[in-house]
DNA sequence: GCCAACGTTGGC
DNA sequence: GCCAACGTTGGC
């Protein structure tokens, strides 16, 4: 059963360009235990993903990718010259976690932030919801076909 | 640059 | 186990 997910990223750090140019990446760096518990347990491969640049403006949906690779130890943690080494975390027993999600699709028209919130239908992402921060965050099926078609995107082609 | 909303840390 | 202090996220 595909499930439905929203990564952020940074448009200036790495941005959807970015992720179709290395045809894949390891979705390194994440420190939160709810998103990291998402990316151990619940992605699977095939699953959806929303790309979605934040700290621009507009913050918005730029494209589609999909889980390629299901969660293994975030190898930056017991990598001790990165800004993401964690002393508690080890290859035997990995503290944190990543997934590899390849490109899909590029949105034809970006989907911004504030017109996510003008949409009946998707006034429940967490995306919209007041001090919702998290980098990783689940999207219902609906939602997804929603923000695929106000992207100019054919859901059905996506499978 | 500001700041609200959270998550984490650490003293007690 | 509480909670104040601090750090981070991310829209504005």
């Amino acid at each position: 059963m595909v499930k439905y997910w929203l990564m952020k990223s940074e448009l200036d750090v790495y941005p959807y360009s970015q992720l179709v140019a290395d045809g894949e990446t390891h979705w390194d760096g994440v420190r939160n235990y709810q998103a990291r518990n998402m990316m151990r347990d619940e992605m699977k491969i095939g699953d959806l993903i929303l790309f979605y640049h934040s700290n621009c403006k507009p913050p918005h949906v730029a494209g589609i990718a999909k889980v390629c690779r299901e969660g293994y130890g975030d190898f930056t943690s017991w990598d001790s010259s990165s800004k993401y080494f964690d002393e508690k975390s080890t290859p035997d027993n990995p503290r944190w976690f990543m997934v590899d999600i390849e490109p899909v699709s590029e949105l034809e028209n970006m989907v911004a932030l504030d017109a996510v919130r003008q949409e009946e239908q998707l006034e429940d992402m967490l995306l919209i919801r007041r001090g919702q921060r998290l980098s990783i965050q689940p999207v219902q099926e609906h939602e997804f076909q929603h923000i695929c078609a106000m992207g100019g995107i054919d859901f059905s082609q996506l499978k």
